[in-house]
DNA sequence: GTATCTTTGTGCACGCGTTCACAAAGGCAT
DNA sequence: ATGCCTTTGTGAACGCGTGCACAAAGATAC
C-alpha cells in the first residue's frame, strides 16, 4: 500500500469498516467498466475476480452497504455503481487545490482520473514566482499568497500537496488553517495535522523500499535453496547414498553457515558494495 | 495507504510482519534526518514521535530485527540506520525500467528519491516512437522493442508502469516474461501476475475516493449535529425551564429525530445539495 | 404449486496487528 | 558496591479483517 492514514481514534464510520471503504473505488472501477459494456447483472463471483478480490470478501463488503443483490441472480450493475458512488460522496462535487507544480504536481493537474468522478482541480498553487501566470493543464498557476482566498472561495475542502519535503508541513498548516479538512500528500514528511482532519500519503520512495525488501527475499530464498541444494548434492555425492538424513543436515548448515557470515558482515557497519553512510532523505 | 499488495499467500517473510516492513522505510527516513543532524542515539519515545507512529508499535517493530537498542539509553541512530538499509536491501543497487514516459513517466524519471537509497533508473521505455531518442531527465527513451534487451542487460528486476490503464496488463506480461519480479503499478487497473511477483499499486483515484468518502462523513456528522443542537434548542425554549430530565429527553428525541430524517434522506435515493440521480436504481 | 438450482448474506473461527503494562537490563550517582 | 532511574524488549489481551461454509432466498422450469 502507497498510504497510510492519521486519523483520529474513530476506526470505522458509520459501521463501514475502513478496509471496506478502501476496497469500494475498485469495485466501482470494476462495475464501470461493465455499465459502459451495458452488462446488466453481475455475480459476486464474477466482480470480484475483476476486482481481484476474493467473492466473500466483496460479498461483506457489500453487506455492510445493505442488501442490493438479488439471490440466484447477482447484482444490478448500474444499481450498484450508483449506490458507491453516493456511499463514496461521488455524486457531488469536489473541488481540489493542487499546491506545488512542479514535475509531479504537473502531472497530477493533467490526470485523467482527477477530472472524472466527481474531482475538480479548482486550482493550481506554486510558491514560485516564476511560476505563477503560467498555464499548466489547462489552469493558470497562482501564486501562494493566494491560497485562503482560493479555498474560501471555490469551497476547497480536499488539498494535494507536491512540494518539496521542507515545505510540506507549512502548506499543510495553511490549507488546514484555511478550512481543508482532507490532505493527499505526496511530499515524503508526516504530517502533523489536528483531529478531525484526514491525511492519505502516497510515497514512491517506501514503496520502492518495500519492493526491495520482498525483492531482497526472493534472492537470498533462491541462494539459500541453490547452497543447500549443492551442500546436499556435494554431500550425496562424497558419502554416496547414505541416506535422507544427512541431505537433511547438510541444508541446514549451509543455511547457518549464510547466517553468519550475514551477522559477520553487519558488526563491520559497513555494507558491502557502494553502501553510503546514508544521507538522501528519500 | 496508496497500495495493495498481490502477494502469493506468505505473509510474513523471515519473520518480520509485513506491517513492520512497510514502516520500516518511515523510521529510516526520520534515522536519516538524525543522522544528518549528527544526532547520536535516539529513545524508542523520540523516534517513534519523528516517524508518527506509537513508541510501543516502533520498540516491537525493532524487535522482530534483533535486540538494537540499549536500555536506560535509546537505539544509536547510525547503526540502526544501517541495519535497517540492509534489512530492507537497500545495501545495494537497484536498477529500475520506467514504462510509459507520459506526463507522470517523466516525473517519476526526475523524482529526488528515486535516485537516492540505491534505486537507480535503468532506462524509460515508451511505446510511442515520437518518444523514441528523446531526452527525459538525463536519459534516452528508449521504444518497447527494446524493452527485453534492457532488462537482460542492465539485470532490472523492478518495473514501475506508468502507462494507461489499457496497455498496463500487456506490459506487465512482458515484465515478467523478461524476468521483472516486482512492480510499481500507477495504472488505475488490477494487474494479473504469477506467483513470485510482487505488486504494489499507487492509485491517485482511489485515494481521493476514499478522502472523499470521510470528507462526506464529516459533513453528515456536522449536520446531524446541527440539527440535533437546534431542535435541543427550539425544544428547550418551548418547554422552559422544567427540569434537567427535560432537557436530556429533548436531547435524546432530537437525536433520534435526526437519525430518521438521514434515514429518510437516503429512501428518496436523492442526497443533499447537488445529489444528481447519476444513473438511479432499476 | 412444487422442486430444483443458483447465488446471496452471514455466523463463526482464526490469525495478524496493535496496545498495554511490566519485568529485565543497563547507566549513573553516591 | 549499591540503589535509583531510565528505557528497552516482550507477554498477554483485545479488536479488526479475512475466509469458510452454509442456510435463506429468490428465480426458473415443469
Amino acid at each position: 500500500m502507497a498510504t497510510g492514514r492519521t486519523h483520529r481514534t474513530a476506526t470505522r464510520s458509520r459501521g463501514i469498516p475502513e478496509a471496506t471503504v478502501a476496497r469500494l473505488p475498485l469495485y466501482l472501477r470494476a462495475l464501470t467498466a461493465l455499465s459502459e459494456r451495458s452488462v446488466p447483472t453481475v455475480s459476486s463471483e464474477e466482480l470480484a475476480t475483476a476486482a481481484g478480490v476474493n467473492s466473500a470478501k466483496l460479498r461483506k463488503d457489500f453487506s455492510y452497504l445493505g442488501s442490493y443483490g438479488t439471490r440466484g441472480v447477482g447484482y444490478d450493475v448500474e444499481y450498484l455503481v450508483y449506490q458507491i458512488s453516493r456511499e463514496l460522496g461521488l455524486t457531488q462535487d469536489w473541488p481540489v487545490v493542487i499546491v506545488g507544480i512542479g514535475n509531479l504536481g504537473a502531472a497530477l493537474a493533467g490526470y485523467g482520473g482527477f477530472a472524472s468522478r466527481g474531482f475538480r482541480v479548482a486550482g493550481l498553487i506554486d510558491a514560485d514566482r516564476a511560476m505563477t501566470g503560467k498555464q499548466v493543464a489547462g489552469l493558470t498557476v497562482r501564486h501562494t499568497d493566494e491560497l485562503e482566498p482560493l479555498i474560501k472561495e471555490s469551497g476547497v475542502s480536499i488539498g494535494v500537496i507536491a512540494t518539496p519535503a521542507g515545505a510540506a508541513q507549512a502548506v499543510c498548516n495553511r490549507l488546514v488553517e484555511a478550512g481543508v479538512t482532507s490532505i493527499l500528500n505526496f511530499a515524503p514528511t508526516v504530517l502533523n495535522v489536528p483531529d478531525g482532519v484526514d491525511v492519505r500519503k502516497v510515497d514512491l520512495s517506501i514503496e520502492l523500499q518495500i519492493l526491495a525488501f520482498h525483492e531482497q527475499r526472493k534472492a537470498g530464498e533462491e541462494a539459500e535453496l541453490r547452497d543447500a541444494e549443492a551442500a546436499a548434492a556435494a554431500a550425496a555425492a562424497q558419502s554416496g547414498a547414505v541416506e535422507g538424513g544427512a541431505a537433511g543436515t547438510a541444508g541446514t548448515a549451509a543455511g547457518t553457515a549464510a547466517g553468519n557470515a550475514a551477522a559477520a558482515k553487519k558488526r563491520t557497519g559497513q555494507g558491502p558494495d557502494g553502501d553510503v553512510p546514508a544521507v538522501m532523505p528519500a
